[in-house]
DNA sequence: TTTGCTGCAAATCCTTTGCAGAGGT
DNA sequence: ACCTCTGCAAAGGATTTGCAGCAAA
């Protein structure tokens, strides 16, 4: 879970303008829980406003996850990463650079309230992503 | 982490060959500890095999990862989806269908090793995602 | 010998971007 | 008014795929 207060603080821009679209894509991605690609939100706005452009629609969606209204839920850029060492240890990528490094801890888990759903899944594994900043960006990042 | 035995298990196909370019992927993939993109590889690749093609650098990281010699870095499909709730909640995603749902839990960390360059990175949240198999996809994988 | 795998190139899929006009604030 | 945002369409980048020959088992 990105802390959302962090990243907003992070990398909310000023000036951002409530346009229709912005306001209908945000809630239309609240009522549902169903985690939609940009191309289904696409098709869930387009019964509101039949005119929004698929463009329209990834400038937004990634708008709202930079200013922490909604979840992006792949992390790092959109380029698959591979490792050599398939033995169990968790990761940690740079959200500037995307550089990804090792890290190695235990992790335990303490279930509130599993959802129907999850309950029948057959569970084979988990994957652990720390997010933040590398040593190098985030000394690019601080004001000189 | 996918504990790759029930991933092997689950995933192995049978009459695989272990061909050159197989192995000297695997091999370059095992000699380092940066988390290539497949690109990358290729390029490691092509200084042993200057013939081989990007194509096969994809299918054979493909096929290595299902088969749990190494882990792909990115969960799920390479298509990324969004969520309404921004509050702190992990998922489950089946990596048959790559249907997600929510999963809410606490999660607890214990550093065994954590290396330097973790250390002086700038943590800002984190992400956990349970990989397995949903209801439907249980289902139509059990022998009728 | 069988049939999985390869190189090549084209195709596909998802996402991003340039632009000129529209619309928040 | 200012300047961000939009629709459209084209571009871009990563990954996948069809095919004919090659090579593990």
């Amino acid at each position: 879970m990105i802390g959302e207060e962090a990243l907003a603080g992070l990398l909310k821009k000023p000036n951002l303008r409530m346009t229709r679209q912005r306001m209908i894509i945000l809630e239309e991605l609240r009522k549902v829980n169903t985690h939609p690609s940009a191309d289904e939100v696409y098709e869930m706005v387009r019964k509101r406003l039949p005119r929004i452009s698929l463009g329209t629609v990834y400038r937004n969606l990634e708008i709202l996850s930079k200013t922490g209204e909604i979840q992006k839920l792949e992390p790092g850029s959109s380029l698959k990463r591979f490792d050599g060492n398939p033995h169990e240890h968790y990761h940690i990528r740079c959200i500037q650079c995307d550089r990804v490094v090792d890290a190695h801890m235990k992790c335990a888990f303490s279930f509130d309230d599993v959802p129907n759903e999850m309950r029948d899944f057959k569970i084979i594994g988990h994957k652990l992503e720390f997010i933040g900043l590398c040593p190098e960006c985030v000394e690019d990042s601080l004001p000189a």
